[in-house]
DNA sequence: CGCTCTATTGATAAACCTCAAATACAGTGG
DNA sequence: CCACTGTATTTGAGGTTTATCAATAGAGCG
């Protein structure tokens, strides 16, 4: 029950014992709660992909603020792009709760890519993906109000990393309002603000670090329609 | 001197005639100003390079708001990714000024990535580095005031667009107070009293869709310490 | 229990948007 | 060449959204 995994796209293609013989390949890491993985201007060493737990990708400016990319979840991966390219990791990565994770260094991940076919096209179509996902949230970024890309965060979340609770969808890590500001492009001041109205309104509860959401569909609808 | 396109990164690594085969195997248009190429959410036909003139890449929401996500010069690509994934366009794409481009349509560029591995791997670099220009700008529009991201889009527009004139740097294409607005995340308002302030520091002299950079480093000092 | 980190809330200010009105500009056709 | 028309731009007033700052409360951990 975690190989869960293995089913990552990654693998799209490929035998169960070519996967295997892959991930025999890589070599695996462990980590607690806000360990770095790799700092931004890194030169990329290695490709990642997490087997459970989770990853924080984000970018930080000259002052140090920081702004979240992407959060990479079981069978994601992390730092696909820059080792492909073979620069420097233009972004941060820190894992967010006990994570686990296997890496492949770049020459292996060559290596992979020219004896499996699939391996290259896969790892293609998942920047592809990602690509879309980062255009979305730009889109939403420069024409939506701050509620609701707060909204629309907590559903994705949601989306990814929900847990059903019989009170609701608890979103299964910890997540600051920090974080969530991060993640939306505003202060923590705010979010708390708008967590504060949705507690009231029903839609969620949330304690330290955590965040339920009691009515998705209330969620939904305020992010279309506000 | 037509043939800057002749230079574009997708052909890297290739032999003058195999770049002739290829050009020969696409097809050509031409687009006067504000010609839609093709419409968000219309399926992904083909890949284009723009020959010369300009393509203005921009995603809308549901309200037919616009963030400009790229703007794609000569020698450079338009619906790159979606040609790849074989989905809809998740953009919409218009020529900016009289453009003219090459298209080929999907059976052609795959045909072509089987026949020249550069081509495969050119284009992976092309998308990547796109995917790290976005990720830059998604930070920016997430952690910094209107002004500096407006300096920032003419910093960058300059660098790619800009014709040296005797008295300072033409950005050379129409470019609107909107259009600005959309590159940026704000409104046409806000962008024409700033570019007002500056034309009376006398950093930048500007007509209508026209904007002339006459100092470059004022501005550079302003995006990074403002 | 005390320490540290996170979250809440209020007051205030700054940034930015919205709307309205006036003005400038480029192209068109007489 | 000029008036006309449709855009693009400027500018002001006023309001909304959001950030900033400060002070307090709460949660978890050793």
């Amino acid at each position: 029950m975690d190989d869960l995994y293995k089913d990552s796209k990654l693998f799209f293609g490929l035998t169960p014992d070519q996967c295997e013989k892959i991930i025999d390949s890589g070599f695996i890491q462990k980590f607690d709660h806000k360990s770095i993985l790799f700092h931004q201007g890194d030169p990329a060493r290695a490709l990642y992909m997490v087997i459970n737990g989770r990853l924080k990708v984000s970018k930080l400016n000259e002052e140090g603020e920081e702004a979240i990319i992407h959060y990479v979840n079981e069978g994601e991966l992390a730092a696909a792009i820059s080792c492909l390219q073979g620069k420097n990791y233009p972004v941060f990565a820190e894992s967010v709760g006990k994570t686990e994770i296997i890496g492949w260094d770049r020459d292996t991940i060559t290596r992979l890519m020219n004896e499996h076919a699939a391996i290259s096209m896969n790892l293609l179509n998942i920047v592809l993906e990602r690509f879309g996902d980062l255009q979305q949230r730009f889109l939403e970024l420069s024409n939506e109000r701050v509620e609701q890309r707060i909204a629309r965060a907590l559903l994705r979340l949601m989306q990814s990393c929900g847990l059903k609770k019989p009170e609701g969808i608890l979103i299964d890590f910890p997540l600051s309002r920090q974080d969530i500001a991060a993640f939306t492009g505003t202060t923590l001041f705010t979010v708390s603000r708008t967590l504060s109205i949705w507690t009231k309104n029903g839609w969620i509860k949330s304690g330290r670090e955590r965040i339920t959401i009691i009515d998705p569909h209330a969620l939904m609808v305020f992010a279309e329609n506000a």
